[in-house]
DNA sequence: CGAGCTCCTG
DNA sequence: CAGGAGCTCG
């Protein structure tokens, strides 16, 4: 892997810098296939501490090495791809403090930051960095989706073979993103614990490295405005901007962020104010750049035009981060779509809600970004990528739909409303390739294919990011990539999704799962395994409504009147526990009318002793099968869990 | 005969 | 939840 970060880290000439893209041109689109799955895996605080603690010690030693030149001392030459080798371990391990302080680096050696008490700085950088690296990952239940489980299912494939070359053979092949990777599945394997642990370090080297450049570019920005300091002035409406930190803790983004961002030593901070001030010095003169003293030349111009995308882009990052710290924040955020169904709820409602904390910066990027997509990414991109792909039709649900709207506040996306690692890597790249006005499109370190084609449309890169989300979300185990059609295997977000919409049709024809599973490329193993899952759903629906029909005659119930099933009931309980572990979505009401349905059924053929007919069961089934509603359009959107 | 279901088992 | 047996149905 290409990731060593020391290597590229440093530059600050232009040409350097773009040396530097060239050569990770390549990455991006290689890693987000590689380290997708790796994503959702931070969960191991131990790992990650073990790591940081290796990573700062080294970052010392390189430190007192002055491995890292000044900034302006580097070229270009630094990055030749052959000395990475002899570095990588270095610098894979160094680069795990490095979002801390990577800015801080050029000027190590002038800096009186160097002086400062290193040992309480860099546990406290640890701690930090930690908790940001906790808090993107998430997930409690994140697990590796490893090799482990293919060959397990390969091992059963291979079972299977003897027996039998039909029908149900090959199931096991695509069940390796099944279940498995559902919140009780612990059949990891013993071997993934190396495995996560490279993939961790891979991915925080990930991280870190985009992190690095977005910092890097701003040392960039600082160097070129540092003669525009006087100018600071400018940024007082930006408000907090007013603080200097004189506090290293100080952070222009405040918020929530405030984790990430004051992991930023201070000099780097001092650059962003300064840069920003530049920015806001820019964006009042309209894109003159006449209060530009030495912008004689073409040079100059471009350098500017960069550092003010970086700028940008850097601020979109942070606000992605500040959602990212406040995991209960992205919950409000997302919840926008729980209450699919009938009144479809708009897209509009998802922008609606925004975090608290982020109206600072929310209100400082409105200065900026005048448009509305700017404020797009803002949004998880589950909620967005419904926005981009939801499909046009919509005929409301049938005649079933007696469902009593509108719901309390807490409504249940169909997303999960899990902070995605993912997301932010992926932004970060989109940023430091595009920009968020994809101001970086003209530059070297062009996208590749796919994304690059319309470097002037802000909304493709974003698109293609935001349709991706569903990948990354907790129980995702990895590549459900929602872009890519005929993918194969069922992933444990299509589970989920089967389970949702459980609660509207008990009987799903194979035409209704393929309608419904638009990702999902159907053969016949896959229609099998859905239809299986269904069945399953079902076995377990009937059994909860047998055990609950009996306890009722055994506690004395003798009317059918009494067995009703509300939110409040035990049964209802138990099935929304079953079908929608996470809570996070709002079971139709009809779904309640069809439960209690079904329990009378069970109740009444109970009490008539219908139970000693072996097949007494049918009758019931017969019934039941009768009472499934339309399932609402959203979930035709293949991204909308 | 194959699809789809239930039931049982792991 | 998956596998498999056994059943029904078109």
């Amino acid at each position: 892997m290409n990731l060593s970060l020391s290597d590229q880290s440093m530059h600050t000439s232009s040409e350097g810098y773009l040396e530097e893209e060239k050569g990770e041109l390549l990455h991006p689109c290689f890693r987000r296939s590689v380290y997708d799955d790796s994503l959702t895996t931070y969960s191991k605080g131990s790992i990650i501490s073990q790591l940081l603690r290796k990573t700062i010690q080294n970052k010392r030693v390189l430190e007192d090495n002055l491995f890292y030149l000044p900034a302006t001392a580097v070229s270009s030459s630094t990055m030749a791809d052959s000395s990475q080798e002899d570095r990588s371990s270095n610098s894979s391990k160094e680069s795990m403090a490095e979002p801390a302080s990577p800015g801080s680096h050029p000027s190590v050696t002038a800096s009186p930051q160097a002086d400062r008490p290193l040992n309480e700085h860099h546990q406290a950088k640890r701690a930090r960095v930690e908790n940001i690296i906790r808090g993107m990952a998430g997930s409690p239940n994140a697990r590796i989706p490893g090799e482990g489980e293919r060959s397990e299912a390969d091992g059963r494939d291979a079972r299977d073979a003897y027996r039998e070359n039909k029908r149900k053979q090959r199931l096991p092949q695509h069940q390796e993103h099944g279940p498995d990777g559902g919140p009780g599945g612990s059949r990891g394997g013993s071997g993934s614990k190396e495995e996560e642990c490279q993939r961790l370090k891979e991915q925080l080297q990930t991280m870190q490295r985009l992190l690095r450049q977005l910092q890097e570019k701003f040392v960039q920005v600082y160097n070129l405005s540092d003669s525009e300091q006087e100018d600071r002035e400018e940024v007082g409406p930006a408000g907090s901007m007013e603080h200097e930190d004189v506090e290293h803790n100080k952070e222009p983004f405040e918020g929530s962020d405030s984790e990430l961002h004051r992991d930023l030593d201070s000099d780097f901070e001092k650059r962003m104010d300064s840069t920003k001030a530049v920015r806001r010095e820019t964006v009042k003169t309209s894109g003159h750049f006449a209060f530009h003293k030495d912008s004689k030349n073409l040079p100059e111009t471009l350098k500017y035009e960069l550092s003010r995308a970086v700028s940008e882009s850097v601020d979109l990052v942070f606000k992605k981060f500040s959602s990212t710290l406040s995991p209960q924040l992205k919950m409000g955020q997302i919840s926008a779509h729980v209450n699919i169904g009938p009144e479809k709820k708009t897209q509009i409602s998802c922008v609606q809600e925004q975090p608290h904390n982020e109206d600072a910066i929310k209100t400082r990027s409105r200065e900026y970004y005048e448009s509305a997509e700017v404020q797009i990414p803002e949004d998880q991109t589950e909620a967005l990528s419904l926005v981009v792909r939801k499909p046009p039709l919509s005929h409301p649900s049938s005649v079933n739909q007696v469902v009593k709207r509108p719901y309390p506040v807490h409504q249940a996306p169909f997303q999960f409303s899990y902070s995605t690692p993912l997301h932010e890597n992926q932004i970060l790249e989109h940023l430091l390739k595009y920009g968020p006005h994809g101001n970086f499109g003209g530059l070297p370190c062009l996208p590749p294919a796919v994304d690059r084609s319309s470097p002037d449309s802000v909304d493709l890169p974003w698109d293609t990011i935001s349709v991706r989300p569903k990948v990354s979300s907790t129980q995702m185990a990895h590549h459900a990539r929602p872009t890519a059609l005929g993918q194969e295997g069922l992933t444990p977000n299509h589970l989920k999704k089967a389970k949702l919409m459980f609660f509207y049709t008990r009987y799903p024809s194979s035409n209704v799962l393929k309608t419904f599973f638009p990702d999902v490329k159907f053969n016949r193993c896959i229609t099998s395994q859905l239809i299986k899952w269904f069945s399953n759903f079902r076995e377990f629906y009937y059994i909860q409504m047998e055990k609950f029909a009996r306890q009722a005659i055994v506690d004395g119930a003798n009317d059918v009147k009494d067995m009703s099933v509300t939110r409040d009931s035990e049964l209802f309980r138990s099935l929304n526990m079953h079908y929608n572990k996470a809570n996070d979505f709002q079971v139709p009401d009809r779904f309640l009318e069809v439960a209690e349905i079904t329990l009378q059924e069970f109740f009444n053929a109970i009490s008539l002793a219908k139970d000693t007919d072996p097949s007494w069961k049918k009758a019931i089934y017969k019934v039941i099968c009768k009472l499934d509603s339309d399932v609402p359009d959203d979930f035709k959107s293949s991204n909308c869990v």
